[in-house]
DNA sequence: TGAGAGTGCAAACAGTGTTCGCGTTTCTGA
DNA sequence: TCAGAAACGCGAACACTGTTTGCACTCTCA
């Protein structure tokens, strides 16, 4: 079974996400391609396998970039930001699988692990924010609500809805920074994107600022 | 030829991008499989066709948006990141063809139609923003450099740097929220995709102001 | 009347995912 | 201990894919 994850990710390397190929899995997994199926659920099981496993990897790897970072909310963004980008390139065929453009012919099932790992991707990124708020860092945002909340896991419930706002809005910024540098369409600007993305989290922390009461008051 | 085109569009819809069978379009444009090669250079030639073209149809949508909207650079920004919400929306596959994950298998020649293409999707957002540089709109950006700039073609040789890095942020805000919301990855919050585009855009133009020495001064 | 270019396609080949039936191995519980 | 069940593994086959090859069948124009 973990020969079959790694023979995966070997083969995923090589040709790519869609181009992964059912047969070459069990070739270099040592096993013939009906046997496979004792394992996976043919090929769709097998990229859902691919999938959970690269939520996972991802969502360890912004985690232990938190832990490393500095106590404040910036320092954290600027890690999540920065780790996600260099994950994302070192990554290419893995990140492409899990939030890029679905697989054809491949849908994740409700029940399925693809979709409760997307919550132990984004977790951690929702824990910064919401740690950041509970410690009263972030006024001016319905402090009132959640003064005493607990580090949520389900942002959908503990966070207000214009911190909810910011959460998707801060995570768009980096995703389409990595997106289109990733896929190559920010070639034409020779951009330093680490330098691009500091800008954008400059901002939502400042945007973040501008709407606290403190600072309406000082205008 | 557009035969082959409008059949190849229709697979699209149907399958999605890297599903697309070069044996399926050719059944519903009546011509044999191996026929499809006298117009077109196997699935990788059939790609390029439809990429460029897709090109070319985002692009259209986007500079009639421009054209309909009010004269202001908010109105505009605003325009674009609609229509690129709606168009991508609307042609999911499409939109994956040309800014998604890259087709296994497929690359893209140096001296293809999809580079060029690229040009011809992306000026239009480079206009409206160099038009408002040109206009004075945008002061405090080196307004000396290309204060009577022609309308450019190419963002590397006529925009300063500074106004290079918000055009690129802008673009990568609009397109991480449309390709988190198109493939799903914003359904935990059930947002206003709009409204948080609006505040984006709103925010790259705060930027630009506050970037401005006519407001640094008044502070 | 040709010659040549363009058009079209059936056949074949190697590759793919998937199913089926058949053995072999391993574990379990009385 | 030892039969039965469960799990493991695979070869053969089927329907699909992209691609190449060779052979026709039009036209055009010199």
């Amino acid at each position: 079974m973990g020969k079959i994850k790694s023979a995966g990710l070997k083969e995923l390397r090589r040709t790519g996400a869609a181009g992964l190929s059912l047969r070459e899995v069990a070739k270099t997994a040592g096993i013939s391609p009906s046997g496979m199926y004792r394992y996976v659920d043919g090929r769709d099981g097998l990229l859902e396998l691919l999938i959970s496993d690269g939520f996972e990897a991802f969502g360890s790897a912004i985690d232990e970039a938190i832990k490393k970072a500095d106590n404040d909310l910036l320092s954290r963004l600027e890690a999540i930001a920065f780790t996600y980008r260099r994950w994302a390139l070192a990554n290419p065929d893995r990140f492409g699988l899990i939030l890029g453009t679905p697989v054809p012919g491949f849908h994740a099932r409700a029940d399925g692990p693809t979709v409760s790992s997307v919550f132990r991707f984004s977790e951690p990124m929702v824990r910064v924010v919401a740690a950041a708020y509970g410690a009263g860092e972030l006024v001016g945002l319905g402090a009132d609500v959640a003064q005493d909340a607990k580090v949520p896991l389900d942002p959908t419930t503990f966070l207000p809805e214009s911190l909810n706002e910011l959460l998707a809005r801060g995570w768009s910024r980096i995703h389409g920074l990595v997106s289109l540098e990733l896929y190559g369409h920010l070639a034409w600007g020779d951009f330093n994107v680490e330098r691009l993305l500091r800008a954008e989290m400059r901002s939502i922390m400042d945007e973040l600022s501008n709407a606290s009461p403190a600072n309406v008051k000082r205008k």
